[in-house]
RNA sequence: GCCGGAGUGGCGAAAUGGGUAGACGCAAGGGACUUAAAAUCCCUCGGGGUAUCAACUCCAUGCCGGUUCGAGUCCGGCCUCCGGCACCA
């Protein structure tokens, strides 16, 4: 809809062309002289970016066009992470090349960049697909190789049909595909991964220093590291002359359990299963875990012997076991463990209740909670708590135990069947086996002459120039691997590479990373929280392990910001923008008919940044309204003669300014745009209602124009850089220092005291900012509405006194 | 089930260390301007009651209770919603 409004669409190209062609954003990274890097999360060039997206990048803008203006100047780089399946999909739907498509969108989605206004030293871009990039991704493999971090292992991976690829354990979401969430299978297969468990413990303690972290992020990266301290436990099974080790966290239960049970694909389970049930184990061992599956077992011809009363119980293999935690076998004990209880009420085992208290097992289901012991030798009597730490020594003497830490966690799959991603540089010898490909031979490089057929293969098997090597180590003929890493390998060390992003003889230069990094600032969305932010940090420590870098955690200070959303057709409900949703709202438009000023501010006067928010066309409306109001008084403005004497209305109207430069900048160092937004409105608000008076101070207005003007900067770039320089300044305000305010400006001449009665408000008055306790208690006793609800009663103790701002009588 | 987070007007929200609940904006209603509309500007805008008009008063921050002179804010117990994990022994 056409609008009467300040003609944007000439300011804003004018700017941004401005802005580009002085570099304005370039950093020398050789010289880090106080050094501050910023960075937002690297975009996956999917096509089109829309206002969900835009969240971040004018988020990270702001503060990054604010640290500016308080004389900083961040390094704040840009690149593309542009490795990954929606290429492949494409490549199949319209019949381009992944990387055609790739490049496409990146030169899109650049333009739409530039478009909001956002400020990047692009000379630092970086985009994963390409050799010079993906080749340190080869060789961080190798080391991790060497060091046997890197390895290939069977196991039961999860498979997404509909991509046609394994997918690590987190990217499985809910069951499902991250990416397309379709139900995921298990699959028995030979894979590669990287040992991250082999750094749990250092994950889990690096979230203690990580203080300017999102309390809940930290959680969630707990919560999925995922440590428990417990015993393990020995159990012989002495028909068969082997031992069978558990996990339990519940060592103080160790007298009531009556039955072992492991996991079907457990190394000793086809061994102690009667040869006819054979067939069952192989169903048990398809079906996927679930837990609205009910659980069922194999009884085996097999007992153990408990390894301290000596004892003799049953080894069942049972479905709820899991191979991939603990050790893959659990000592079961029906009255303190649910799930127990279940399988042992099922088949008619024993159940021993061994941990005590009134009101505690009733047979009805397991007691978990705290006791005493019972039932358990010389611990009888022992409160749980203490016999953990008791049965676990004694265990230990015995020689039939020891305290042990288990972690959830799980190795990072990194294999997938997929073209579109960085080859793994493993040539397949029929003598040495898996070889890693020499250092000097990188990068191996991702042919492009390839046709993508679908999910029919990886069109890298059928490609001979590809797969056919001569072994690193004999020369002898032999086969590539054919499988690419998973694209999140891409993302775990682009920070690093923006320091040196052109380096060819190594993945950095260690010198100028270890002076820039770790980031100080990084803005991203909550969606990443476990995934990247956890292999990230996985990277950083195993370079420091290489000697590469001197410190171990990537980003020192972490904002996730909430999503966009939208009333979808779709589905009818409120969901983040998507395509398939149908709630997308383009940039484009909005840029188009109210200015990319508009819509960044309105995108950060949208709600507190860290949480989601819907977007309203017409909240839209609200911030294009503000910025042609402020056009309109600075054209006014411009235009006004004349200076009145300087009385009430001028200092007032000058006290608001200092108290929102003041309110701002606070609200700007804590991210609360919206409320600083608010704060500008106001004082915008006052500013107009001086304006109405007959005789003005030009000179004022002037002021607060002008520093309004700094002040709107960050969230509205272009408008304020077209208005200072009608103001007859230099640009650009990147460059002009931040205002400060004045304490005594900005303080009231009189301020409003509050005046209660019994807690309950019953006048205000207005006393001189310079008023004594006494003088404002005795105007407070006189408040003529307070008065009444004195009169004639006693006060029962001093009146309540909050310096200038409140006071409250207690009577009787 | 477990672990987080959140519940404030019609809507997005604000209240920074317990001290005037609802700033700022959207929507809505009324008015001015206009041939008319758009745009712009002005006024009203949590609920109830007594009033009649510049007033007074009670209620109100998911629910119940507590601490306090005073609670949206702190404590305890519930309810609802969102996110994560989910047979992890």
């Amino acid at each position: 809809m056409p609008r009467r409004s300040y003609d944007f669409q000439a300011i804003e190209p004018k700017w941004q062309r401005w802005w580009k062609e002085r570099r304005v954003a370039a950093v020398n990274t050789a010289a880090p002289a106080d050094k501050f890097y910023t960075l937002m999360m690297f975009p996956y060039p999917s096509g089109k970016l829309h206002v969900g997206h835009g969240r971040n990048y004018i988020l990270g803008d702001a503060v990054y066009r604010y640290f500016r203006m308080r004389g900083r100047r961040p390094l704040n780089p840009m690149g593309w992470d542009s490795f990954g399946l929606p290429a492949e999909n494409a490549a199949l739907k319209r019949g381009s090349h992944p990387h055609a498509w790739t490049m496409e969108n990146i030169a899109e989605m650049k333009r739409q960049f530039h478009a909001w206004g956002v400020l990047y030293d692009w000379d630092r871009e970086v985009m994963t697909c390409v050799p010079e990039y993906y080749r340190w991704n080869q060789w961080f493999f190798i080391q991790m190789f060497k060091k046997g971090l890197a390895y290939r292992g069977l196991a039961n991976a999860n498979w997404c049909p509909s991509c046609a690829t394994v997918l690590a354990n987190e990217q499985v979401v809910g069951g499902g595909c991250e990416r397309c969430g379709t139900a995921v299978e298990g699959r028995l297969l030979e894979q590669w991964y990287f040992r991250i468990t082999a750094y749990a413990e250092r994950l889990l303690q690096g979230l203690d220093r990580l203080r300017q972290w999102p309390e809940r992020v930290v959680t969630l990266q707990r919560n999925w590291i995922g440590r428990s301290e417990g015993t393990d436990i020995a159990f012989e099974i002495p028909d068969l002359k082997e031992t069978v080790t558990v996990f339990t966290t519940r060592p103080d239960t160790l007298f009531g359990a009556t039955y072992l049970a492991l996991a079907p694909d457990h190394p000793l389970a086809e061994r102690l299963i009667r040869p006819g049930d054979l067939a069952e184990l192989q169903k048990m061992r398809l079906r996927k875990q679930d837990d609205t599956d009910e659980k069922w077992g194999i009884p085996t011809r097999f007992e153990a012997l408990h390894p301290l009363t000596g004892g003799r119980i049953p080894v069942w293999i049972a479905n709820f076991v899991l191979m991939e935690y603990g050790t893959g076998a659990i000592m079961s004990v029906p009255a303190h463990d649910q799930r127990d209880f279940e399988f042992a009420t099922r088949y008619g085992i024993p159940i021993v209740e061994v941990i005590h208290r009134d009101g505690g097992f009733d047979g009805t289901a397991a007691y978990t909670e705290e006791g005493t012991l019972a039932r358990s030798g010389k611990f009888d009597g022992m409160p749980n708590d203490e016999a953990k730490r008791a049965i676990t020594a004694e265990l230990e003497r015995a020689g039939k135990g020891k305290g042990s830490v288990r972690y959830k966690i799980r190795d990072w799959l990194i294999s997938r069947q997929r073209y579109w991603g960085t080859p793994i540089p493993i040539v397949y010898c029929p003598s040495c086996g898996p070889v890693s490909e020499k250092e000097e031979h990188l990068p191996v490089v991702l042919p492009t002459d390839v046709a993508i057929q679908g999910s029919r293969g990886n069109p890298l098997a059928s490609h001979p120039g590809f797969l056919n090597a001569p072994c690193p180590k004999c020369g002898k003929a032999s086969r590539r691997e054919t499988d690419t890493m998973d694209t999140f390998v891409d993302s775990s060390w682009y920070f690093c590479r923006y320091i040196t992003p052109r380096e060819d003889g190594a993945m950095f230069r260690s010198d100028l990373v270890n002076a820039w990094l770790p980031v100080d600032l990084y803005i991203g969305g909550i969606e990443h929280a476990i995934l990247h932010l956890l292999y990230a940090r996985f990277f950083t420590h195993a370079l420091r392990d290489l000697g590469m870098t001197d410190f171990e955690e990537p980003f020192k200070q972490l904002f996730t910001q909430g999503m966009i959303t939208k009333h979808s057709e779709v589905t009818g409900k409120l969901e983040k923008m998507s395509k398939s949703k149908g709630n997308v709202v383009a940039p484009d438009d909005i840029i188009r008919d109210h200015g990319a000023d508009t819509e960044r501010l309105y995108t950060l006067f949208i709600g507190p940044p860290e949480k989601d928010a819907e977007w309203s066309d017409q909240g839209v409306l609200g911030a294009s309204r503000f910025l042609n109001r402020l056009w309109q008084f600075a054209q006014e403005a411009a235009e006004a003669a004349g200076e009145a004497e300087h009385g009430a209305d001028e200092a007032a109207l000058a006290r608001k300014l200092h108290q929102t430069i003041k309110k701002v900048t606070g609200d700007y160092e804590r991210f609360h745009f919206n409320t600083a937004i608010a704060a500008i409105m106001e004082l915008m608000n006052a500013y107009g209602r001086y304006h109405e008076r007959p005789a003005r101070s030009a000179s004022l207005e002037r002021e607060v124009l002008t520093t309004v003007v700094k002040l709107l900067h960050p969230m509205a770039p272009h408008v304020t850089e077209e208005l200072w320089e009608q103001f007859g300044n230099e640009p650009s305000l990147l460059e002009v220092p931040w205002p400060s305010y004045s304490p005594d400006l900005a303080k009231e001449e009189t301020v409003t005291v509050v005046v209660q009665v019994n807690g309950k408000l019953r006048d205000q008055i207005q006393v001189p900012e310079s008023a004594s306790r006494e003088e404002i208690l005795e105007a407070a006793r006189q408040a003529p509405r307070a008065a009444p609800f004195l009169e004639g009663k006693a006060l029962r103790r001093e009146p309540v006194y909050v310096p200038k701002k409140l006071v409250n009588f207690v009577v009787g």
